[in-house]
DNA sequence: TGATCCAAGGAATAGGTTTTCCTTATCCCC
DNA sequence: GGGGATAAGGAAAACCTATTCCTTGGATCA
């Protein structure tokens, strides 16, 4: 019932605790036939060091807290999978904690994972925009992935929105396309914002602008019926929509259909999150910009990793987007 | 830069560390000015108890491992949020871990978990199907969600859904439907099975059966389409549609508007998931069974604390599903 | 006045491991 | 043969807390 401890195996091969310990972790000055010894022991008795009492000796406890507000959804998930995947190779440990939005918790949590001794924190969020620091207490660092501080200088990593902006205006380019629509969410998100910027600087380079205007609105299927509508009417010559998420593209692709426009004949269509149930559902499945979110969970490990021995980072890192080409934007008309 | 520790506040306070440890949890015989005296001067240095050391004494880490092996998909994770909301509150903390489906990494994983000597571990799985069951060693219960270990009785916790296509059934019969379709899934998933045997033993008590058969296939939109295409083909006289999943219910939705079969007024639709961005973006929103995960998720975690404080469970406990009435299924042609 | 009792708090132990320092024995060389 | 170097391994401290047992001093009582 009660795990074997290294005590067990010193007195089984006839050793001291000391002795037995220096066998295992391959320290001091021993014979090899006693190291051997002890090694045959611990196997056979099935011993594993009590990673308590490493870490209450060692000062550190091979774990990081990760702490999310959005309830490990859409886009925490695929961050925190390359946390995890980062960090899980290198014997750390990882803590999850689901703070629901709500400071109370997000204190209590934080409080808690220094009562662990936890080696360092991953803060994640669902937006990208600026949130009050999280502090956790001296010496322990922390890195913000999928969001970042207001008030400080990171270190945080966020998918390069803008950049994600650029691909999908450069492909619908390069397809042959000119009148480009841009549909995307509410304005006061900093990622719509950046999306758009991105989009349009391109466009800008050709020469040209998002076609009818850019249109902010909601993150829904409906506003993607709604807005694409809006756009035919105003805009019958649009040959492209680039659309600030997958949803919207659906919505905007059932609107297309609806009216008789083939996709990607008459008009090319670009979404953005490569959410795949989404994007392979559509009709035609969607081409779309890909956050590479794990990638951004792996560079926010690995910036954790590095504080923690002792190379804090600054600043904040934009992990470039990529684009994944399915039908709904194969080459166009002219193309 | 050090943590404060119970020393500090001893000697601050004038104490021993006995004392202080008494002072500050309630215990041994102390003067009421010596306790004040101590929390003050606790409160003051920012102390909080390592809980390493109180582990490592105790005997026990209040830390349970969360194993998945679908690398936190759409249904590991409500249950996941229902376990960590059942536990954290507990002051009880959860180690992620994703196994990618690897027996290897789980191997890996649950040997970690157990040299870190979590209280318990909860194995939950993409499908109710059994899987091998995990062996954490002596000492350490386990727990399964929303899967089932094989040659064992449990404990494990899975939806209900064979009353998930109970009640899926009596909603379209009480709406006025007779000729009801199914089309779901493969046929090798467990769910899949249930949920049609639920669905027909409901219908067989009203004299009918799943009309045009139960069409197994696989859970994509794609299939959706198909199927119903196909079903309409052979049996025009469809009024109401049963879906494994909301994915394949779109694709239903999708073939019946473009043939033209008003939803719900010629054909009412009931999907099964409850996914939320699929079901509320559909045309007209879906009406969909809902597993209750996170109900899932927290029965789980409450079975794993009772073993863990030596109330051992054993058996499948079901847990109900909910029926989420939307547009997709409002009364039809009869009602 | 001496024996009891109680209040208050100190000392020590336990938990499991790692590391530093120390001891013992053997060998080599002058 | 004695001194020093070296090999091999033991003893003990350290990490931090909670708890058990013990001590001290004062008050109470006969």
């Amino acid at each position: 019932m009660r795990r074997v401890t290294i005590r067990d195996v010193a007195a089984e091969a006839g050793v001291s605790i000391g002795t037995a310990s220096k066998a295992l972790n391959g320290q001091g000055k021993l014979r090899a036939e006693t190291r051997e010894r002890v090694a045959e022991v611990a196997e056979r008795l099935g011993f594993a060091p009590n990673t308590l009492a490493q870490a209450l000796l060692a000062g550190r406890s091979f774990t990081v807290g990760l702490i999310t507000t959005d309830s490990f959804g859409r886009f925490s998930i695929p961050v925190m999978l390359g946390v995890e995947d980062a960090l899980g190779t290198g014997q750390v440990s990882v803590f999850m904690c689901d703070t629901r939005d709500d400071p109370e918790r997000e204190r209590r949590y934080v409080e808690t994972l220094a009562a662990r001794r936890v080696d360092g924190l991953i803060v994640s969020g669902r937006r990208i925009e600026p949130r009050p620091p999280v502090v956790a207490g001296p010496g322990i660092p922390v890195v913000y992935a999928m969001t970042q501080p207001v008030g400080e200088d990171g270190p945080a990593v966020v998918p390069d929105d803008e950049g994600g902006g650029r691909v999908a205006a450069e492909h619908l380019l390069h397809g042959g396309r000119r009148r480009i629509g841009h549909i995307t969410g509410p304005e006061r998100f900093l990622g719509a914002r950046m999306r758009a910027a991105g989009f349009g600087a391109t466009l800008a380079q050709a020469g040209l602008r998002a076609h009818g205007g850019v249109r902010f609105g909601e993150w829904s299927e409906r506003w993607g019926r709604e807005a694409a509508a809006r756009l035919l009417a105003e805009e019958p010559g649009t040959d492209a929509i680039f659309c600030g998420s997958d949803q919207i593209a659906r919505g905007v692709a059932d609107t297309l259909r609806a009216a008789g426009r083939a996709i990607p004949g008459d008009v090319a269509l670009v979404g953005f999150d490569n959410w795949e149930p989404m994007a392979l559902g559509a009709q035609p499945p969607l081409t779309s910009v890909d956050m590479c979110l794990e990638e951004v969970g792996r560079v926010a490990a690995g910036l954790l990793l590095a504080a923690i021995a002792g190379e804090p980072a600054r600043g904040t890192r934009r992990v470039p987007c990529r684009l994944v080409t399915r039908q709904s934007s194969r080459p166009g008309p002219t193309g």
